[in-house]
DNA sequence: TTGACATTTTGATCATAGTTCAATAGCTTG
DNA sequence: CAAGCTATTGAACTATGATCAAAATGTCAA
């Protein structure tokens, strides 16, 4: 039966054109403001004509929505990976993720993009809420194997947004370097961690 | 000495004026999402034309500043009209503070754009600063009187960031209604107060 | 009041954005 | 090889923020 293989390599085919879009994407958002990179530009980093981005996707926000999943799944796999021998540490993984957003902050201007913006697609708005579940269950398994266990699902949530909020807070900051952000974001993602790991026990 | 009446009430007219396109903007933002209000709607909304919003404001982005700033203040003011004779209460204040973001979405989607987008003048970007840390220094005040003596202002840092971070996290959940949405929002921003209340003095 | 000068307002105009779609090029298959 | 299908192309369309010469309005000394 050629016809399904067939089928299946020309899908391939079709998901390998889109992968090089998608990379071209992903190199421009490494150099400059996401908000900023136009259908055009994309096009000819990918060495494709305009309409050929709107052949793989029916608009520019379901590309980058495309880019922000990719990044977010890295993410998820990241945390995923922190200490895969012993039980993951609160304080660990509060700290990889906030590196990630120092290191990656189109990604965190994407998801403020997305979680705020509205206007996507059912299918589009499915995914989204999909891959954040995702990053919420990881959260939530580090509480638990830090002891938690009254109120898991909402300190998880209270934690999660906790951590959000630190790059909305200071990825701006008057006056400091990349370098001192990057610090004190850290710094506040361990006070964080703390203070949940100390208080959550006496929660209602 | 006419003269330097004549140049202050010159400068009422033009301040008058320009407070006719805020508020024009402001209803606009009221109704939709800030990102698709346009020149021109503010224009007519304004009863000015196009030529005239740009006699005010050197561009868009400087009157959404504008505008947040606006907010901004707003949300201070409230924040220290808290319970004015007994100290200020640590949960109240996150509860205030969460309760206007649900009300106006829109001032923080324009605290996300502005804080992580970029693309400010000096002069903005000296007022967007200033306008945060005097939200910080009421996050910091009410830590305080809560009695946390330590690490104060960085706690207040974290504390601040949490709060943030709710509305990034939860302002779109999926399948929940705008009543279910603020009901959770301030059961998260509850649990945050508490858990910095209870914490705190053990942070190192 | 008048006329000359200064200020403010106006909206047609421009550059650039995302998006569309008829024409073209490239493959597949009988 | 030819007919038909699919993918690619980029000029063209609409809508945006921004500009600026011309017009309207305001100011004030003579």
């Amino acid at each position: 039966m050629p016809e399904i293989r067939l089928a299946d390599l020309k899908q391939m085919e079709r998901n390998t054109r889109r992968h090089i879009i998608l990379d071209a994407a992903l190199t421009l958002f490494a150099e400059k403001d996401f908000k900023s990179v136009t259908v055009r530009e994309i096009a000819r980093q990918a060495g494709v004509s305009i309409g050929t981005i709107y052949n793989y996707y029916p608009n520019l926000t379901e590309l980058f929505l495309d880019v922000f999943l990719t990044s977010a799944e890295e993410i998820t796999r990241l945390l995923n990976l922190t200490d895969p021998k012993s039980p993951p540490d609160l304080e660990k993984v509060c700290e990889v993720y906030i590196t990630y957003l120092n290191d990656n902050m189109t990604f965190y201007q994407m998801m403020s993009h997305f979680m705020l913006g509205g206007d996507l697609s059912a299918d589009a708005t499915r995914k989204l809420d999909d891959i954040m579940k995702a990053l919420m269950d990881r959260i939530e398994a580090a509480l638990a194997a830090a002891g938690i266990r009254e109120n898991l699902r909402l300190t998880a949530h209270a934690l999660f947004s906790a951590l959000n909020g630190i790059m909305i807070s200071y990825a701006r900051y008057p006056g400091k370097s990349d370098d001192d952000i990057r610090r004190h974001t850290l710094r506040l993602a361990k006070i964080i961690a703390r203070v949940f790991k100390t208080a959550s026990p006496s929660l209602v």
